[in-house]
DNA sequence: ATCCCGAGGG
DNA sequence: CCCTCTGGAT
């Protein structure tokens, strides 16, 4: 099979976002939250753990420490104790007062509206913090790559083998895809990625790209 | 046994 | 570049 040029790849992109429209919207966060700071404590949290497991306990979390000030003064015991039953709790904690405190020292109390801020954060790295951009200040400025991310662009083709870190997967995601697409796309795959495009048995004989995926059967 | 909306440090 | 942090779900 010849080598899909990036013009052959951009058409079918667009055509993978119109059905991901279709069935997904503008794919709602998954994450429970009510402002750009709990929205960012929510992605902090969910590293390695699964989304119903972070809501379960931020509403005890937020209603306790749901601002920058009652983060910043909280007691990082009293932090991991509520965020215990997610993974990597001990560092998750000590970076969330970090973070708030942060927030307080270095911005005003708000949380910061660029990329190159957002990642002076304590817990807050790439991904994170196009998370940030794109679903609390509808802002993109990159698409963010989690693990739904990264291998549904190498099931679609999008990425290659030699695509091996989450910063080349996104540099290739970014010339095939549209700006106004980066809002949507993260939400979109992740919401895929789990009713369709599941890491361990992929179900192609149900999806609804199975006539333009390249890994479709495979 | 493997996966889940990663980030920091060496 | 690698390693570590961490527990619950399937």
């Amino acid at each position: 099979m010849p080598r899909e040029n990036l013009t052959q790849k951009r058409e079918r992109a667009a055509e993978i976002e119109q059905r991901m429209f279709e069935h997904y919207g503008e794919g709602a966060c998954s994450l429970d939250h009510v402002d750009p700071f709990t929205l960012t404590v929510a992605v902090i949290l969910s590293a390695q753990c699964t989304d119903a497991a972070v809501n379960k306990v931020t509403p005890e979390l937020f209603a306790r420490f749901g601002t920058p000030e009652a983060m910043a003064a909280a007691s990082i015991e009293d932090i991991e104790a509520i965020i215990h039953p997610l993974g990597f709790f001990r560092s998750k904690a000590k970076n969330l007062k970090a973070c708030a405190q942060t927030v307080l020292a270095e911005f005003g109390g708000e949380v910061p509206r660029t990329m190159v801020d957002l990642q002076k954060l304590p817990g807050v790295g790439r991904k994170t913090a196009n998370v940030v951009m794109c679903q609390a200040f509808r802002d993109p400025q990159g698409i963010a790559v989690d693990t739904h991310v990264f291998r549904i662009a190498h099931q679609l083709g999008f990425a290659t083998r030699n695509d091996d870190t989450p910063e080349k997967v996104e540099a290739k995601l970014m010339k095939i895809y549209p700006q106004p697409d980066w809002l949507y796309i993260n939400h979109q795959w992740v919401h895929f990625g789990r009713e369709f495009c599941v890491a361990r048995r992929p179900k192609c004989q149900e999806c609804f790209l199975a006539d333009i995926c390249p890994s479709s059967g495979k």
